[in-house]
DNA sequence: AGTATTTTTGCAATCGATTGCACATTTAAA
DNA sequence: TTTAAATGTGCAATCGATTGCAAAAATACT
């Protein structure tokens, strides 16, 4: 007797005496196959330890089942909650996720969609670097028709979805608050201009300081890669102005955690001698001394509103559906670093 | 004229007037074309955008140049930081990681094994949950002689490759430092049994004390789930008992912080009136106050040297290799909670 | 030139599932 | 009973690349 190693429907087709056709209708549910045979079929399936063949059935629909999903870096907090929902939703739908990073390089994250486009993905979901000035290896997808959706950090020149948060309204609600805490001098750390993100946070600073007559300072506003050197560098030349702002708002918690680390080598007290505020509500922002104000992102959200928007555009994949911007509202959590 | 959305070896072979396997074997550097046509081929190729379809070549070939991750959750930091060296390594391959969690639920792993095993990827690298008491899951790849790996956490009764960090020493290494910085009574809060890495720091703990001659005392040893409620009930535990511990190793560093916490609230000195040692370097340990001694273990190195481990034995799949059990060294760090 | 040898190329089957179309069977209607 | 409609099943092509085998072409050797 043959060895069978992989059962296929053809061998289910030569035991049942039916064929192949049949055979894949029955497992698929086919409305056009009677009952009895669907059942017939489907328990000689399992019985012979039938598994489909996900590769051949792909190939032959011309899907993947895959969505790949590219980010600076997965070991970051808000990213990884992201991809968490992300691959929740994704999984209730049978599809995979495929994630990569550009460690927030452009030639790495060419690299990344390339791949992902040669592998075929039925959509991509990217949060792009902050050296993404440019969008030739974008057009890939949306040159194709193969959806694309970007979350938090977007390519403005590419038609698409997108899952933002509202960043200038963030950056205004933090400014306000500062203000309204009693700063006189706010200052900013902001983030390349290149990415709207961090563009539209400072807008929201601006027009804060707009509303209650503050001039802007030219001094008070630095921009950096955000990154904890950076970040330590950029504030120590604001507290070293001639007459240092007595709030600071940081473009991410990091930033501002070099902030914290700053002012208790210089004995500076937070907030009586300048009052802080970060972005992200990173996992350590809660539990630092003093605890750190902050704007909560609803990541994982995020993640999963992005699957559920891309999953759906792949499977009516008509290009009548108009892009949808979605922009979640954030939350703005004051501790002891700005009370 | 027709147009040719996708382009396939076989419309690069009616343009070139050759035939479709030439030009396969000429886009795969086959030695058995000639340097000319090959040249040739791979002009066009380019000229004419063509892209390989993964999925043909993956079908025929079957191979998915894919690994399937299991990770009870991909926003713990350890977990992101050890996929993120697994991308890192597999994408330099041409592997595609796909990956997906637990959320430390046997069924879902289950699930999700039995999906990944469906998609039929090369091999499987997976870190098992809190509740993963038997096999069976993980059987279906073991006797199909698909290659699985381990990292951290481990089915002993699985044969195959494993990454580890050791954990016995890290547990006594925490354990005597706790006692050479003068703790006499020292407790452990403990992860679940089931899972060797609990197990071995466990283990750890009780040979450095017997080392010193502390006769263990029952109940200084407090076995949960790990999580920050559990752990603040566990510790409250400890410190109401008559006699209660003056220094603390406690299974990871969410639960040493909420231990933290709760001394916090109950007016408790750390390190005076009681050293905590947690587990894992968590991103927000070294800055929370006091800061938290723990172990670091090296996530992405494990990932990245899972992912190479897997992929070559994946590409020399034979049996004959011997698998491999391969522990890494931890660092402990002595930080603020216990100097 | 004629044969042996090596190099280069092509034919056709294969991987396993899907699907349009046609044919067969059953059921309903006239 | 006949015709029409509905339902169930099978044939064969298809998705795109790979590969064993054989044939053709190029080269080497008497």
């Amino acid at each position: 007797m043959k060895k069978h190693p992989e059962i296929t429907i053809h061998h289910l087709a030569e035991v049942l005496k039916i064929s192949a056709s049949t055979v894949s209708r029955a497992l698929s549910d086919n409305k056009r196959i009677s009952e009895k045979t669907r059942k017939k079929v489907q328990e000689k399936a399992l019985e012979m330890g039938y598994r489909p063949n996900v590769l051949a059935a792909n190939l032959r629909s011309k899907r993947s089942m895959t969505i790949g999903v590219v980010v600076p870096r997965i070991d970051r907090h808000f990213f990884s909650s992201a991809i968490s929902g992300i691959e929740d939703y994704a999984w209730t739908k049978g599809f995979n996720v495929i994630i990569s990073q550009s460690n927030d390089l452009l030639f790495k994250e060419a690299n990344c969609v390339r791949t992902l486009f040669n592998n075929r993905v039925d959509g991509i979901i990217i949060s792009i670097s902050m050296q993404t000035n440019e969008d030739k290896h974008l057009k890939l997808f949306s040159d194709k028709n193969i959806p694309i959706l970007f979350f938090d950090r977007y390519c403005p020149t590419i038609e698409s979805d997108r899952i933002l948060v509202d960043d200038y309204n963030s950056g205004y609600k933090i400014t306000r608050h500062l203000i309204e805490r009693g700063c006189k001098r706010i200052a900013h750390i902001a983030g390349p201009e290149l990415l709207n993100i961090y563009k539209n946070r400072k807008e929201g600073y601006l027009k804060a300081l707009e509303e209650v007559e503050i001039l802007p300072v030219k001094e008070y506003l630095e921009v950096t890669g955000l990154t904890k050197e950076e970040g330590k560098l950029a504030f120590s030349r604001l507290m070293s102005l001639p007459n240092p702002p007595d709030g600071v708002f940081c473009g991410n918690d990091t930033t501002a955690l070099s902030a914290l680390e700053y002012c208790q080598d210089h004995k500076l007290r937070v907030p009586q001698d300048v009052a802080l505020v970060g972005f992200s509500d990173e996992p350590f922002s809660a539990v630092v001394t003093p605890s750190l104000s902050t704007v909560k992102q609803p990541g994982y959200e995020m993640g999963y509103l992005a699957a559920q928007k891309i999953i759906d555009r792949i499977q009516n994949n008509s290009v009548t559906i108009p892009f949808e911007q979605i922009v979640l509202p954030t939350e703005l959590i004051i501790r002891n670093s700005s009370k």
